[in-house]
RNA sequence: GGUGGGAUUGCGGAGCGGCCAAACGCAGCAGACUGUAAAUCUGCCCUCUACGAGUUCGGUGGUUCGAAUCCACCUCCCACCA
């Protein structure tokens, strides 16, 4: 994987291109989520006509279902999808965090009740590197723990020095050639924490840096303090990504503070329970019958496939019916929404008037 | 004309003497959603001066301590028979 930094700017984003074994990503990027082998409603077609460079998957998710001997069999989730660009996968961390009430905690990793069917199973950095290798992602995502908020310090701290352990061993795994492994930065909202995590992580030595444990119900403020902690601590030569985030204004105000990747369940999740992101980074509730009678465009300025054809009223029509295509269309143009947003960022940072940009955000 | 069955809060539809302002579904309204257990979840949905009060269950009049629930008549629907 190579990185280069293109364009700097008078905060602390930069503009730069990732060439990975599928392809290339060009960052700030916004990378949409396709846990179980799909994003939600979308064709890989449909991803690639958005201008979508890199997509998500999930270890824990694909292991279960549809299992490694299938994912072997169709020779990596590449091909099992019909994705040729690049992958990130998630290592199975995050459901550390949201599926807390179907796991223990053990030294080595985690013990899961599946979700599904109760089914136990061991998940630590051993197993989760062997599965990302089956998987072939291009971005490999070391096994973590993702404290939740709020956090006492002794729960964090104690929750650091497994996950940094567990990182160690991550790194220590054989991966595919193609492959590369990004660490991630934990510690929850402690500054001694994030500081030390950081610096035990650039040690181990990663392709890229990831920030964890963030944007799981902690004040914005909050989030953006812990990155400023963390970035001085991360190499400028290498990709930064903040995990899970975030809004459209977080994005803007995240790349601000170094960040290169980002990757959320906002747009797609929104868009099937019927909310549509517009120009001020707010989001307007189509199902709601005020818009019955709106024959406009969801954002008059969105130049998305549904913009161009489809009126309010349609769309607030097809939800009100549990027609399929409302998610459809709505998926598009939320995911257009983000997309765009980090296309108008990077060209943004290239001609150096990202700060005016950051400034008349949302306004 | 006859016989039987019905009329319940926008719609559908429970309830069949007190625990009923009345289940549940739909529609409606408001909100949530951040490395996806999410095409999901939560709350409101008769009125009001609203942790309390006042009017409701086709209409009128009864029975009863107490009725949406029982009785009588009336109005309107539905089914079958002439």
């Amino acid at each position: 994987m190579k990185f280069n930094v293109l364009h700097t700017s008078d905060t602390s984003g930069r503009r730069s291109l990732i060439e990975t074994a599928h392809g290339k990503i060009n960052t700030p990027i916004f990378m949409p989520v396709g846990t179980r082998a799909t994003v939600k409603a979308m064709t890989p077609e449909e991803l690639e006509d958005l201008n979508a460079e890199i997509i998500l998957g999930n270890t824990y998710h694909l292991y279960l279902r549809p299992g490694m001997d299938i994912m072997e069999k169709a020779g990596g989730l590449h091909k099992f999808m019909n994705w040729n660009k690049p992958i990130l996968t998630d290592s199975g961390g995050f459901q550390v965090f949201s599926l807390t009430s179907l796991r223990k905690m053990k030294p080595d990793g985690v013990e899961f009740a599946s979700h599904i069917d109760g089914t136990r199973f061991f998940l630590g950095p051993k197993e989760s590197m062997a599965i990302q290798k089956v998987l072939g992602s291009d971005i490999v995502m070391a096994f973590d723990e993702c404290t939740p908020y709020p956090c006492s310090y002794e729960q964090a701290k104690k929750s650091l020095e497994i996950t940094l352990k567990w990182e160690k061993i991550s790194r220590e795994q054989q991966l595919q050639s193609h492959q590369n492994l990004f660490g991630i930065v934990q510690g929850s909202t402690y500054k001694d924490l994030r500081e030390k995590s950081a610096e035990k992580l650039v040690k181990i030595d990663f392709e890229g840096y990831a920030i964890g444990g963030l944007s799981v119900g902690e004040p914005e403020e909050k989030m953006f303090e812990c990155i400023d902690w963390v970035v001085p601590y991360l190499p400028k030569d290498k990709p930064r990504y903040l995990m899970g985030a975030g809004t459209p204004k977080q994005i803007v105000e995240c790349v601000a503070r170094g960040i290169d990747m980002f990757d959320c369940v906002m747009p797609t999740r929104l868009a099937r329970h019927g909310s549509a992101f517009i120009s001020n980074g707010k989001t307007i509730p189509l199902k709601a019958g005020r818009y019955k009678e709106d024959f406009n465009p969801i954002d008059k300025n969105c130049q998305c496939y549904t913009c161009r054809n489809y009126s309010r009223a349609y769309i607030r029509h097809l939800f009100n019916v549990g027609e399929i295509l409302g998610m459809r269309l709505l998926t598009t143009h939320n995911l257009y929404y983000f997309l765009n947003l980090m296309k108008q960022i990077r060209d943004s940072i290239e001609k150096g008037t990202f700060s005016e940009f950051r400034e008349n955000f949302g306004k």
